[in-house]
DNA sequence: TATGAATGAGTCTTCATTCAT
DNA sequence: TATGAATGAAGACTCATTCAT
């Protein structure tokens, strides 16, 4: 029933590119002054000073627009965490010290545009489940971790990693989340972090007790 | 800007309030049926089998009948979770068992009606803040947890008990939540929650290691 | 096609008559609260403090409502243009002496209900013709008036009286429904009165030159 | 409260410009013909054979039409008014010739659009205060008849001008739509309109008593 | 390729009126 | 007779999308 939400046009080409980021660039803008409700595609266009007949050049609908930005602000978080993943297997900290600078990272990723974030997640419907690219880069941060994890097997208790790497992602992720859209009050950031990692490396080493 | 989202009458009356709930319950199925952008209210009021006019005289606005929804859900959630902790109260069991009891009665909340829970928590924009009754009765679970937890502080390390609250009700909340929503293959029910068992009382033990 | 909008029933009863008394008080409130538009049935009825059914029993609908309400208004005002046309026949006082008083009465007819008058001639439709009563009322004024103005007639131009009745009294009731409803800014009432004194005066006298 | 009732587009190109024309010819048809409380922006837009949203591109709401409407209804009417008065200025005339052509170039005025200036004045709530353009041409034409009974002073009585000139004025536009709105029987338009002037002329030459 | 005027289906909301109690 | 909950037709307005230029 709902048409593609995948872009008309693959932009290989610098041109379309540019014009690509330059709606995006004014989605973003439309989408956190108004919210998803007041968004429309005309307010879209004029922001990015261009008509909406060029708008649907390059995007199909108006779900699509959305989807493009949800995918590339999730993209752009994938890749802070995924760079840092990358780095963490050169240096091999200790499991400790690894685990500090993923969360970090992660609170990075969720502070790379914080009002986009907080409008996409709350404010933004779902557009069918997340398209099979999404999950299926979701998958590689998974098993990037799997094996990140796998070096410091030792430490771990004998649980299947599949299901370690899952409940310290989604910890992570979940609370980083909570920190960023709504801060609790009377507990500081620093306090928070702290907690994160208390709450994550206790989960890996409840083995040796 | 936005009018009143709070209920027009206060149904006091055994007959406004069976309309309301007959409101809401078909707004409910709309909704879990359509999503959000395709629920209307002449549909909530075709599928209560009342006419618009009715519904309007319990509600201003459609929003407050998502915002009525979404605060009965919420606090059915939470009658739950308190009931559970109201039991862990008197039987006093060990934390271990405590917090298993506490995950389960988490779980069973966001199974009460896990598909209206996914749309609304997805698919449904924020209206302004939670109000603030909910904020209140957010508050109330808390300092219960943390009242909770204060019996077993001796097995505790000496953090902050505001930060261990949060921090384990936040965990639980969200490991529940990504279970339920969007249950991750090849993990079983029965591992993950045992994960999420694990996970906590690694946090609240690492003080003795 | 609109159904009637004379009264549903003759109100002989007292009970009744304070009924019908009490709606058009209501209505006159709302109406100079609010204006035609944002008046209704249901807010009449409600300051009222009788219910809607209440109301229907004793208008058939809404414009009758307003139709009455004009009706009694205009009543009221010709009452007090007669009362003071029968002491004028009785002192018989000089043309001119007797053209202030009658100007005179028209103001304070004009300022029994200045909001209400306002708002009706202004915010309100018209509702068919004014009914058979009211054009019967009309040419009963107007028949005073020229039996009236006939007393006079040695003084005046050998003009059919008709005319001059016209004349005359549309004359005055016009400049001081334009004085009341809106005051021009930097003239005083009492210029203004003085002036329409002029003016008829002029007018009845100007065969003399 | 009520937003804005100007035109939504500064209608500079002459197809915006044709396209304003069309509305307000189709909404002085329909308003004719309808009555205010049955015109909605559907038949409206129907009679102008384009779409709603056509109509919605060129006026804000509802009001900004009959708005509209009003301001350049009484825009012409003010027009002929005015270029009577500056035709006046260049012949002179006595002035009881002078008033004769004023008081036609009102009563053409007048007959412009009979029907849509009786819609106007009776059917048509008032949109808040005429607008400020409105005042300021009100006033223009107040000021030319102030300076034009000038060039007469020596007939007039020693009267202040704007007093003079603001009873003229009210008592020419009242009379004439009187007679134009609702003809008395039995009274020729010629005589009325004689009546007009001699109304007009005994006031101003009342002085020389 | 870009433009942006035009389209019109789709929604929310109001309110005069009815009628079962 | 009074009540007031229920009705649902009607109408203002928005906005995604198209297509002639």
């Amino acid at each position: 029933m709902k048409p593609t939400i995948t872009p008309r046009k693959q932009p290989k080409q610098a041109r379309s590119q540019a014009m690509v980021e330059t709606i995006l660039a004014a989605a973003t803008r439309v989408l956190t002054t108004r919210g998803y409700a007041r968004t429309n595609t005309n307010a879209v266009a004029e922001e990015a000073d261009i008509s909406v007949g060029s708008l649907y050049q390059y995007f199909p609908n108006k779900d699509a627009i959305i989807a493009a930005l949800h995918q590339r602000h999730a993209q752009q978080m994938r890749d802070l965490i995924r760079q840092t993943l990358a780095d963490l297997n050169h240096t091999r900290p200790s499991l400790k010290s690894a685990m500090q600078q993923l969360i970090q990272a992660w609170m990075q990723a969720h502070q790379l545009a914080p009002e986009l974030h907080h409008i996409l997640e709350s404010d933004t419907p779902v557009f069918a489940q997340p398209n099979s690219n999404d999950k299926a880069e979701e998958q590689i941060v998974f098993n990037e971790v799997t094996q990140f994890l796998h070096h410091y097997q030792s430490e771990l208790p004998p649980t299947a990693l599949p299901l370690t790497t899952y409940l310290v992602i989604k910890t992570i992720e979940s609370l980083v989340h909570a920190i960023v859209i709504d801060p609790p009050e009377g507990l500081s950031p620093q306090a928070l972090e702290e907690g994160i990692l208390a709450m994550v490396m206790g989960y890996l080493h409840r083995a040796n007790r």
